[in-house]
DNA sequence: AATAAATTGTGATGTACCTCACATTTTATT
DNA sequence: AATAAAATGTGAGGTACATCACAATTTATT
């Protein structure tokens, strides 16, 4: 077996459900890559045999909107990718991108489909994830589209902040359009916010680096528009 | 076994995975309520142990927002409903208000659960369902943020033509101000657009009724804005 | 280190849509 | 049928944000 697979399994709540076995069977049908940022680990519209399971990293899920593009979900590893084209028609419903070092492991989708089919287990953990996804993009919905540009961008730097790396200060792997097309702006007021919080002093940035320096300012805005 | 379990066996497609014994089993676990317009089946915040599924009637997925509702699905039976709930902390994360008379069937979800961990070919169904899910709301999420008022409106008076009832002349279960919660727009915009619509020609409205006059334009709106 | 490419900052201008306000119509309730 | 409550229509006015345009900076490439 190789030795990827085993630590994998004890980082992934799913794999984890795995027994020995699957583990080692597993293995057989996966391949590890790694991927650089920028890179596609999936894209929008082409075909697709496999699973993602990101391993490592940080990454992206986009979608060609009617105008322009929209990052529907920021996702950190570890994680699966890719599963509604398991279960669908093949064809990659969104794209995923790398902002962030990654290492991939490609897991064929019927070997993935065999573990589904015999180790309820692994499989229930699957639907929760599924289930957690779906409530995740419900609430940045509502958020996305009810509150006000001030609001959202708080939002941003407290999901970073908090759920991406645990740190008051981090380097910001999106850019500020990316940014904008995470929470429905142009790039150029997310520009003129962000300058507007350093002036507040609720953040402070330099190139890439974000460093918030009044979490409690920027928990309000979030509230409050 | 009740005899509406049977039925409901034949039009689920996930229920119709499942044997005689789990049928009967799942009928002594289950209760048929009928519901109407306005009533809600699942009230966000509140505690459940069932799923409920929807065996006939409409009704619409909302959260609250930060200001208002957010009515996130329409859904259609036969569905799942409160999924998120039986893989979760049990605490309804979103409501659901019946807008067109519907029968709910409440399912324990231990029940539920036991079938899931027996029945893979029922599980992946399950699944299937999720996944559909998920890009439905991603793809509502970029047309909502993305195109102006008249496209919004113009995807819902052709989801609901298309999708939900297959004709081009039905009674919009919505009120404007819902149509407004749904494509994060203000009522007074949703008529406002209403009639311009009937002013081009394009539909046709009295009260509830909305009969679509020239679908070919209202593609065309939707497409480009 | 030099050059090109990408990203960001900031002003001026425009506009799509929201909000408020009230009249009118439709639907529910007694 | 009468009355109350909800839902809709429509004008006037304001505003948050987009868009355009170009300069300044940062990051990538040779």
């Amino acid at each position: 077996m190789k030795s990827e697979c085993k630590i994998c399994a004890i980082k992934s709540k799913a794999a984890s459900k795995l027994s020995d076995e699957e583990i080692e069977e597993l293995s057989f049908n996966c391949a590890l890559v790694k991927f650089h940022k920028g890179d596609s680990l999936i894209k929008q519209g082409t075909f697709s045999t496999n699973v993602a399971y990101l391993r490592s990293g940080l990454a992206k899920i986009h979608i060609e909107g009617p105008y322009h593009e929209q990052i529907v979900r920021i996702v950190k590893a570890p994680t699966y990718l890719g599963l509604p084209t398991t279960f669908g028609d093949k064809i990659n419903q969104y794209s995923v991108t790398v902002i962030e070092e990654a290492e991939v492991c490609f897991i064929d989708i019927n070997a993935f489909r065999d573990l589904l089919n015999s180790n309820p287990d692994f499989s229930y953990e699957i639907m929760l994830e599924l289930c957690s996804n779906e409530l995740e993009v419900f609430h940045r919905c509502a958020n996305r589209t009810q509150k006000q540009i001030r609001g959202k961008i708080a939002d941003v730097i407290l999901e970073f902040s908090n759920k991406i790396y645990n740190a008051n200060s981090f380097a910001m792997p999106l850019t500020q359009e990316d940014i904008g097309n995470l929470v429905d702006s142009s790039r150029e007021s997310i520009s003129r916010v962000m300058t507007e919080f350093e002036k507040d002093g609720i953040i402070r940035f330099s190139g890439k680096k974000i460093e918030i320096l009044n979490k409690k300012t920027l928990l309000l805005i979030s509230a409050n528009g």
